[in-house]
DNA sequence: TCCTAAGCGAGACGGTACGTCTTGTCTTCCA
DNA sequence: TGGAAGACAAGACGTACCGTCTCGCTTAGGA
């Protein structure tokens, strides 16, 4: 009887019903019994596949994850010899990401902060912000711990999409990307030195 | 019968036990019971003067924040003449006063994020750091909002004293405040001495 | 606060309550949610006063005894002199008890047998058939455990009102008094007056 | 697949299950779930089988039944020319049958009264009361339904049977066939007037 | 000093959601 | 292709908290 299909189908209907009721009523405000109804699934059914919502939501959000890095490698294959999986990519990716799921990403903020979602965002954002390190670290102190380095990074990227979701995109997602490495790599004194006009496009 | 002394001794009492409590079990695990039974204050009575416990958490912020600032201002009393409220004096402040109340500000991030305090903290540190910007933005463009500016200066504060709580201050406040100075002002590049390949957004 | 009269309103709305529902559908298809609904009391405050929904029926049970205890000595008051508390008064009083609310006795015993209810009620009987064979018993032996005998007094009389209850109350209360009494303290020999064959055991 | 021989195995191995389950915890505490692993078997193939659990329970006790019927025929082969079901040996039998499955019987009884065996076994031990009544009453009034009479003789059966396996079998089988026949032919009234020393071997 | 409105503790209450459990049906796989 | 495995819907259970409420007792501050 080895994976028999009704439990994926059962999975997915659950996603899909939290997706549903995440864009109509955000995050907080579902309780389990919605996502039963939305779903039209049974309490056993619920709970003999997911821990609580939380568990739920968090295995849409690994499928998420997936397809974010699929279309991401996929957009950078013509991009041979490079690596592919560099920083910069990485935040342009999830700028637009973001925005291409943009009412979704606005329920998900509804709640103000969500630890849940932003702690796992942190730990994805953190690895891709471990490499670019490494990447130029080689032979050279930083002057902290990498890992404070990758953590500000994370949290500077995750600070930077909150508030443009929350301001409803008032740039950009190649103009926020270019923001966020203004401020990361150079510095807000970069800002306020130079005669700047606007975010380079 | 204006102003019974009793309803001020009620709510201090009520601050003090959640207070307690937060260092004992973390803000999360706490039941309004826990509340009363540890305060020995009725439950009408806590809800005759706060909405909830979140609303009672804030009303003890208030306090510390008022203390906070009474403290800062002092410490730098005889800085005569130079405006006191500077964002530099203003971090390295924040990182004392969490270092001074450690075990409570271990208590607190216990559960990771607290969206609560959190909001409340940005909050309070962006009135600041727009202050700063005020200052510094005079005649020139930023080339970006000044709000996104304050969001992201004080994310970046809240990020680094969430990591080394969490890493149980392995610097001292004076160096976690050079740290956010070099992030934030300076950016990532002045950490990285060989000219990094990063490319202009 | 002392004895609460909003709690004793409770419990007794809730035991009203399991009563209409024993009539309406039998005690056994009654679910704690029915309780509730029909007595317009909230979750808590019946698993606040209540165990389980048997815990409900017996408290309900005792008031009843008590109820039919009281009515006994009263109808037996002008019987000075003598003990009031006769099994054979007793007997009586059960049957015509019963007749009384022959109703609510059909829906108790629609699921046949109610392992609760007997046994709290054999335990009910079982006091007086001691207090009766204590009199008799004085000075000889009964040649087997007054506690047997008490079994077999009570078990036969719940044995005929059953019997008498689901065939729908063929005889009055006093005829099957009478029957009891024969089949107790004469026993069936008694009844067949050809001298039957049956040898000693 | 003429009478697939899983079948049958299937049937035999749910049956044995209830009984080891049974003997474990009793009756009333099995789920169907605990059956299945017991079994090691399908949901499915036991609801393709029976009904439910007493549907189960029932079955097995149908085999129990005609062992013990057989049994008792056997033994009394010898009796030629009588009718070798009479009600003595009927009663006799029946406390012998339960001595010898002393631990079942305890197990069975474990959940005070379990309606459902009780009701099956009343019907059963009915059907020899009437035949033993039909016997007698011959040309002479009874005073009472035969019905009633049968049901009263299982039912005192039934209650001595569950007094003598509850308090852990005080007596041998034949003195509890003697005490039956005393208390169901003779009555109360024939122990509390004779000098009787100890129940009739 | 009295007395009177308020503050207060105690905790009952209705309500909501939870995660667990068990049942009997239904779907899929496999031999 | 028919039987076994077990996924599933349904829904009751008892628990945990919440925020509202009803009590009487105590107590402070104005008369």
């Amino acid at each position: 009887m080895r994976e028999d299909r009704r439990v994926k189908r059962s999975r997915q209907m659950l996603r899909d019903a939290l997706q549903r009721l995440i864009l109509a009523k955000g995050y907080g405000e579902i309780t389990v019994q919605d996502i039963l109804d939305q779903a039209d699934v049974g309490r056993s059914t619920f709970y003999a596949h997911f821990r609580d919502k939380d568990d739920l939501f968090l295995s849409g959000l690994d499928q998420f994850r997936d397809t974010f890095e699929a279309n991401r490698l996929l957009s950078l294959a013509h991009d041979a010899g490079e690596d592919a999986a560099d920083l910069t990519d990485f935040s342009l990716a999830v700028f637009r990401h973001v925005e291409e799921y943009r009412s979704y990403a606005k329920a998900l903020l509804r709640t103000e902060g969500n630890a849940l979602i932003m702690g796992h965002l942190r730990h994805l954002i953190m690895a891709y912000a471990r490499h670019w390190i490494q990447k130029r670290e080689a032979g050279s102190g930083l002057g902290m711990p990498a890992e404070l380095l990758a953590h500000h990074m994370a949290n500077t990227l995750i600070g930077l999409v909150t508030w443009w979701v929350n301001r409803d995109f008032p740039y950009t997602a190649e103009q926020m990307d270019g923001i966020y490495n203004k401020l990361v790599f150079q510095g807000v004194d970069s800002l306020v030195h130079e005669r700047s006009g606007k975010p380079a496009g």
